[in-house]
DNA sequence: CTGAAAGCGCTTACAG
DNA sequence: CTGAAAGCGCTTACAG
């Protein structure tokens, strides 16, 4: 299929370029028979137009690239999805990356600022490390979703997060309540100062508070998958059988733990206590429906884009923004 | 932060353009000094290059887009995944474009044909319909994935499915065996060819050959997702509550239909036998575990990629692919 | 309201 | 091994 150039346009419509160009750009300043006949012409060869050499000449106007780690995370998808929602009717356009869990988001950044002149960007599910160096003398102004980028270097980095330490003080809190003293705990790594580091603290901090000594063998680092929960879940109850609550540091290990139990014998929350995190949709239908911490997913999108539109059009200063979690109660613990 | 261009290293390296362009697109005839001092000059200016003026001029080689419609789908993204996994070492790069349940993917790939220069389409999850016309004049090559394009008017498009009207006769047919009669079946609209219309013919299939009459108010039309299945099946189960069985479309809908039976009081499978289709993930870790025809996601994909380079770099003739699904047995008939 | 011309950042024959 | 120059398809002052 031969591809039309505007110059072709231009000929078959006989006029010039500079007019054809005007009617695509829905500029006024063209006669009205002049559109409609270059209009015509454009329908008939199904002309789009080459995005390449639109953008070497257009600034693109504001461009703000929400760069998403993690394909298969519902809970990273669920927040994409309700930052696109935010977006419409922004003076600004938005492009969505998603690059792997081994893949480098900052290179990806560097690369997207380069290439498409991105002038912002909004980090879903990302971490902040020795990595973000080459963003150092990128100007552009970036939020962090999901984490603190408070105490970073980065002067022109926003972020937007619940308090995880909070939260996973009250997810401990619950499991305390309710009774339980063998808790093991889920989740990623404790070292560090992410989310995932202070929802340990926090746990921590409620243990203490209810002087519950905690077992170190207790807290068991697994990787974010159904089938990682499960395995890793399995071969923990084996050695700590007499465990009688679990705080996950997501709902996918939560339904992984839940699994595992069933296997072994074990329902929840009759015989174990499972409190998750993130409460994607899932949660609200898995059975026994889980009881966990919800992130206000709209929230987080709508204060992320606000934060960065005030950056990048007012010049504001980065701002980081802490969002009202919930802990749900359902049906996983007793 | 400035943005440098190739123009601005030349200078610095002491160099042409030309010479710039030959390292940054690793050419042989560069002297490595003067290779090394121009990587040297872009390292220090975290050099990237703008992706427009050079898609402008060079030909990208073979650009494969593929396409997937429904980005909230677990077993399309499942098999998009697939994809980019089969997609390593060939001779092409591949895009992935995610297009929402409202958009037109064709409008899209036509968009992406010309913009981007894509030379050949993977559609995952999609329909083909009226507006597919618009893609009439493009002989660029296409696979549709999971869905038959045998009987289209398109004579390059080639498809990798599954037999549809065979796996919704088995799904029935576990059901009969099982001892139900009145079965309800969850999915999309009967009409047409596509894949929802073949399982249900299948299914038909085999009530006809047990000599079950099929109550039409038991065909429940509904959205594929938790909220929708979950919503439809406690209305439905209200006028039908002597219903035993569900044959669901897909898991999503199977899961939100076991949550709804759970809260009317009946049990999947004690009171209500219940078989998915698809066979995503969750299927393995619900509870219960998920009866339920798995589709070959690995095989789809290999074969949509295989099909797709076959026709796009020796010429061959667009086949229709037929893969074997398989059904799973597990917890949820009785 | 319309068009000729310069230029965006890169690649690629072509000549040396 | 290296560079000057043309050109990719478009946009945009500038002049009329």
């Amino acid at each position: 299929m031969k591809i039309y150039t505007i110059k072709d346009i231009a000929r078959k419509a006989g006029v010039s370029v500079t007019t054809v160009s005007r009617v695509l750009n829905k500029r006024p300043d063209v006669n009205q028979a002049t559109r409609e006949k270059v209009e015509r012409v454009m329908a008939e060869c199904h002309f789009v137009g080459n995005a390449n050499a639109r953008g070497l000449k257009q600034p693109d106007g504001d461009l703000i690239a929400i760069i998403l780690r993690g394909r298969d995370n519902p809970f990273l998808n669920a927040l994409a999805e309700a930052m696109l929602q935010h977006t419409q009717g922004l003076d600004a356009s938005f492009l969505m990356e998603f690059v792997d869990e081994q893949a480098d988001e900052f290179q990806t950044a560097l690369r997207l600022s380069h290439e498409k002149r991105v002038k912002g960007f909004i980090f879903v599910g990302g971490r902040i490390d020795e990595r973000a160096k080459v963003l150092d003398g990128m100007d552009s102004p970036m939020v962090f979703t999901t984490i603190s980028a408070e105490n970073t270097s980065f002067s022109h980095a926003a972020s937007v997060f619940i308090d995880d330490r909070a939260m996973g003080y009250q997810a401990m809190k619950t499991l305390i309540d309710a009774g339980h003293t063998r808790i093991a705990i889920f989740g990623g790594i404790r070292q560090g100062d992410d989310g995932f580091a202070k929802r340990y603290t926090g746990a921590m901090d409620a243990l203490a508070e209810a002087c519950i000594p905690f077992d170190d063998e207790r807290f068991v680092q697994t990787r974010f998958s159904l089938r990682g929960a499960y395995d890793t879940a399995r071969s923990f109850f084996e050695s700590k059988p007499d465990t009688t609550a679990v705080f996950a540091m997501s709902d996918t290990i939560a339904f992984g733990v839940i699994r595992a139990l069933q296997d072994m014998g074990k329902s929840v929350p009759a015989d174990v206590s499972v409190v998750g995190f993130d409460g994607i949709e899932m949660s609200k239908f898995f059975i026994p429906r889980l009881t966990t911490v919800e992130q206000p997913v709209d929230d987080i999108a709508r204060e992320s884009v606000q934060v960065l539109m005030d950056m990048l059009e007012r010049g504001e200063e980065p701002r980081h923004i802490i969002v009202d979690a919930k802990l749900q109660i359902r049906e996983s613990v007793q």
